[in-house]
RNA sequence: CGGGCUGUGGCGCAGUUUGGUAGCGCACCUGCUUUGGGAGCAGGGGGUCGCCGGUUCAAAUCCGGCCAGCCCGACCA
């Protein structure tokens, strides 16, 4: 009976145990152009739950979505020296179309400001129309070297904010805004994962930003992952697309403006933060599968129970959802956030061990035994815990549990964060324990020229950090700390 | 673009040294027995062996050319 475990371990081999993840869990798989990826239905719905969530936070802020081309004129992008220069190489360039050659060639965007500026411009007139907060989701094309299915793709799922304030506080207010309310809160409180919500050096950030934010993720291996970004733009677009009001004093005037964004990325850091050797563990607040009902063997009433706690759980809206009725040939509900697993056809170990691939949070384990007694044998994913509870308790101990599990997930990836950080003095200190997590070092004594000597051994500046731990304003305060790891 | 490796059913691989007409594991289909931690047995389907050319009675195997992919470096949400 006992088998080789389905995944590789995490401390054998990191990458592959990812990748086993990636493949086992169904969430993506490599598409037929080098660096693209088929995401998988599983891995579309967690996506899908991560849009709905964030999207939620942006309209909170008060953007408002829209839709741009996904062809650039080849000159928009070359308005902007530092911007073309920081994208150049890794643009894809339609130059032929309806089977003749264009006239300008189109560039695939790599991220819209260029496009989105030259609509700024036809929009903003008085400083009536500011501040303008617009965000779209689409996707984006960045012709990656070596590409690594979420992390790295050359076509990627995002999300990208562009506004246009009066002020330059203005713009730097909403920038923070957006990086604390809509990523942090989001990152914390839905995906369990604590951020470092910083400043990156200048070398990290944007290219035609003057100042970029960041959140930055520790992943289970130690390695760094940026989560999403934050940016102030200055005036540096709206130079160059000529976007410019009439103030209260009729003074024409150049827009302050932000752009900000995260992306498919996040699922890999969902994968990586969380994982375990027996797969994927995903926080109930995100799980587009919060519970499955496991029929371990058919039998008198099992069936029956199932269905009964089922409904129970969606009446009382204990799980938080709207269940969506749609039953497939397998008798299952894959459109819910609780499923009953009745395919007694494959044998109970199987089963188990494929919902706990995917990370669904809650396990109930139902047989003959079971309700003849009863109980339903309630699993934690993330503890491997098994309770057995009356079947009267269970929705209230389910919807418990749900909550306990996502604190808990929280809880441990922090302490996990903090017992892999340290605090070093010097470079060489630094670099030694970069290798194995992060480490804080005063940005004075780090300073550029020590940043391109990690640079050299594979380890960058992730951010800037106030001793606090809160965000800074701009690169000039004093006392800032520096957070160096190596990164995906 | 520099260095290393690999192309054989859906996936992972053996076979290549020494040419003889393609095999294994997983997955899939059918049936029976199973089901409390990746089930067992029996039967079955599926591959012009990356592409082009050459040598030969005969090429997955030998020779020449091309193409693609993977891993390690520089770039990156």
């Amino acid at each position: 009976m006992a088998k080789s475990p389905p995944l590789t371990s995490q401390t054998e081999d990191f990458p592959r145990w990812y990748q086993d993840v990636v493949a086992k869990a169904e969430l993506a798989e490599n598409g037929p152009v080098r660096g693209t990826m088929v995401i998988r239905p599983y891995g579309y719905a967690i996506w899908e739950a991560m849009q709905q969530e964030v999207d939620a936070r942006i309209k909170a802020a008060g953007a408002q979505n829209a839709y741009f081309p996904m062809f650039i004129p080849m000159s928009y992008l070359e308005k902007e020296s530092a911007h073309v220069e920081g994208f150049s190489p890794e643009l894809a360039i339609v130059t032929h179309g309806g089977g003749k050659e264009l006239e300008e060639p189109a560039v695939v965007r790599p991220t819209s400001e260029t496009i989105i500026n030259a609509s700024f411009s036809k929009w903003v007139q008085s400083y009536r129309d500011l501040p303008l907060l617009i965000n779209q989701w689409s996707n984006v094309v960045r012709w990656e070297m070596r590409p690594r299915v979420f992390l790295r793709t050359s076509e990627f799922l995002w999300q990208e904010g562009h506004t246009a304030h009066a002020t330059q506080a203005d713009a730097a207010t909403y920038a923070l805004r957006i990086l604390t309310d809509v990523y942090q809160d989001f990152m914390v409180n839905v995906l369990a994962i604590p951020v470092l919500s910083g400043l990156k050096s200048p070398a990290e950030s944007f290219p035609g930003a003057i100042r970029s934010l960041c959140c930055e993720a520790m992943m289970r291996d130690g390695k760094a992952l940026q989560m999403a970004t934050s940016h102030e733009l200055g005036q540096n677009f709206s130079r160059m697309f000529d976007i410019s009001y009439s103030d209260q004093d009729g003074k024409l005037v150049n827009v302050w403006q932000t752009s900000w964004g995260c992306s498919t990325r996040m699922v890999g850091g969902l994968i990586m933060a969380h994982g375990d050797d027996k797969g994927l563990v995903v926080p109930p607040k995100l799980a587009p599968t919060q519970v499955v009902i496991q029929i371990v063997r058919d039998g008198e009433g099992v069936t029956e129970a199932a269905e009964a706690l089922k409904r129970n759980l969606t009446d009382d809206q204990i799980v938080g959802q709207i269940d969506v009725q749609k039953d497939d040939q397998r008798g299952t509900v894959e459109a819910s956030k609780i499923l009953i697993d009745n395919k007694t056809s494959v044998s109970f170990g199987r089963r188990s061990t494929d919902w706990e691939i995917k990370g669904i949070p809650i396990r109930v384990e139902l047989g003959p035994r079971d309700v003849e007694e009863g109980v339903g044998i309630l699993v934690r994913r993330d503890t491997s815990e098994k309770t057995p509870v009356p079947l009267q308790e269970l929705p209230q101990k389910i919807s418990a549990t749900l909550q306990i599990q996502q604190q808990d997930m929280l809880a441990k990836a922090s302490m996990r964060l903090e017992d892999h950080t340290s605090q070093t003095t010097t470079l060489e200190e630094a670099t030694e324990q970069a290798q194995e997590g992060f480490a804080r070092i005063p940005w004075k004594t780090l300073g550029v020229d020590g940043e391109a000597s990690l640079a050299a051994k594979g380890v960058s500046v992730r951010c800037l950090l106030r001793e606090d731990n809160t965000t800074p304003a701009t690169l000039d305060e004093p006392n800032l700390i520096a957070v160096v790891g190596r990164a995906y």
